[in-house]
DNA sequence: AATTTTGATACTTTTAAGGTATGACATTGA
DNA sequence: TCAATGTCATACCTTAAAAGTATCAAAATT
């Protein structure tokens, strides 16, 4: 069963236009004979007359007539293929899975550079997913992602290349009224809060700020008590606006809290700083990652250029 | 430059759905080499990697995962050509143009053929025009009608098949308050028509129905009176409802003309008679014309068993 | 009736696809 | 670390399919 090949339907709708073999075959480049054995081909294998032959040339039948149709429709796409597959390759096409953490989601570098990336490149369908640090990175290396950005090192990652975007401050979160909460202007020392309890997000869902945190405290000479560990680190800045402790926070969280959160620049440590970061694998990044990665590296620059 | 052919698609899709040369060949049932081989050429004539080549297996690249949908479109295209060829060669799809006179149109069957046969092939697109005999013929003899429904026998025509299809004597159309329209359940002798003024649709727009009047007539002894003639059989209803003259009309005519006319049946000639006619090309008819006549003969046997 | 036009057929040559054997490379297990 | 294994790549040969050449057959036109 030698299926319909794209070669034959070319050759059917040259003779199809012209009506005519001989002058069919001079267009297609080719002689007479062949010709007529493809036309014939294509009959015997559809089992159908696709033209009627005159006393002058031929000329279709109605199968012959939805046939061409049909044959044209097929042959544009094919057509199209090859243009395709190469804005595939360009990256201008596509699909792109991007993963990132809440912490990291509450930066508003993320969504700027997810809007302009939809912008730039929109025929590369996006698909979204926010998750704890662990499932991202687990989610990188099965390929379920392409990218995720994420806030913490999480130490060796082999097979992952990791991105440090940008770096920001970490600042105490207080509930309003607390006692350090008076004077906002001034920075607070760490060793200040060596008695406070904390709210601490889970490690498990983010070890990297969990991790930075309780390393600043220890240098400076104290280990936290940790009132309570919150899933998420919007979770954590409600327990503190309901007054169960305090926290350190990145300093883009400012903006959220309302009125009932005040927040305090810190002094005493210089490991205080919380990364921005995009981890994706280091083997066959898919085209469209490298579009994005350079949108985000070109951000980060005039970024920094501003602050 | 070979372009791209549906064989190496359709193995590529095998290669994407197994992930795995040699498996791939062997569901294939090819060997291993060809294979490769086959993705090779794939690759260098759209100048893009298709799949990773890893240690165990192989993996699509974004550009591959694109052919892949696209290969799959268009094999599905391709592998439903051969049924769409098949339904049009019984005619079950396609197109089909058929053509009629105004008289023919004024019959009620063939309104009921058309749509019985829209009904019965909902997939062919027919086109419908209404036109003189002549130009009806003509159209037929140059393929831009595939079949028409007439009412005279237009003498020899070489090339063209006529279908008899139903028969119907002619009335005299008279206007209200004519001398013979006050007895209508008696047959009027055609003699009686000698000094009548005629009214007749033109020759050239349906000779047949002329040639039958006026055969009629002189074969009762006299050549009628031609007081006008109208360029359809409606508008020769219209000059008769006006009360410019009578004429001579198929029987199936006696729904139009409202109360302005009244039709009485003619003795005195066996002539008078009206057929319906089909008319098409005798050679290469197109397969769903051979529906349409199929269609239409088999009304006409259980149109007669009634009458 | 002869000539021309045009598709069909028989046979040969060329090209492309498939098969066989083997290599290169990397992973895995002892 | 070295051999065994799995897997794709390469080289070379064989087979099959497409194209070319020469010629025929049928029909129409002069």
């Amino acid at each position: 069963m030698t299926l319909i090949d794209l070669r034959r339907l070319r050759a059917f709708i040259v003779l199809a236009e012209e009506g005519h073999v001989t002058r069919a075959a001079e267009r297609l480049g080719i002689q007479q004979p062949p010709l007529t054995r493809l036309l014939q081909g294509l009959e015997a294998e559809l089992g159908v007359l696709l033209m009627h032959r005159l006393p002058r040339g031929v000329q279709l039948t109605e199968a012959g007539k939805v046939l061409l149709e049909e044959a044209r429709i097929i042959l544009a796409r094919a057509d199209g293929v090859t243009d395709l597959v190469h804005r595939a390759a360009r990256g201008e096409l596509g699909s792109l899975a991007v993963g990132f953490t809440s912490s990291a989601a509450l930066h508003p570098f993320v969504p700027k550079a997810l809007r302009a990336f939809r912008e730039s490149l929109p025929h590369v369908s996006v698909t979204l997913e926010e998750a704890g640090t662990a499932e991202l990175v687990d989610a990188l290396m099965h390929e379920r992602l392409d990218a995720a950005f994420i806030r913490s090192p999480v130490g060796r990652t082999p097979g992952l290349r990791i991105d440090a975007l940008l770096e920001e401050p970490m600042l105490v979160a207080l509930p309003v009224g607390h006692r350090f909460a008076i004077d906002t202007r001034s920075r607070l020392l760490l060793t200040e809060l060596a008695t406070e309890p904390f709210i601490l997000y889970r490690r498990t869902a983010g070890p990297g700020l969990y991790d930075t945190i309780l390393t600043a405290c220890r240098e400076a000479g104290f280990s936290p008590v940790v009132a309570q560990e919150a899933p998420r680190l919007t979770a954590t800045l409600s327990l503190v606006a309901a007054g169960y402790g305090i926290s350190l926070v990145p300093a883009s969280m400012q903006r959220l809290g309302g009125e009932d959160i005040v927040y305090r620049a810190v002094a005493g440590s210089s490991k205080l700083i919380a990364p921005l970061l995009l981890a994706m694998r280091q083997s066959h990044p898919a085209p469209a990652l490298a579009q994005l990665r350079g949108l985000v590296q070109r951000m980060v620059v005039s970024q920094r250029a501003i602050t």
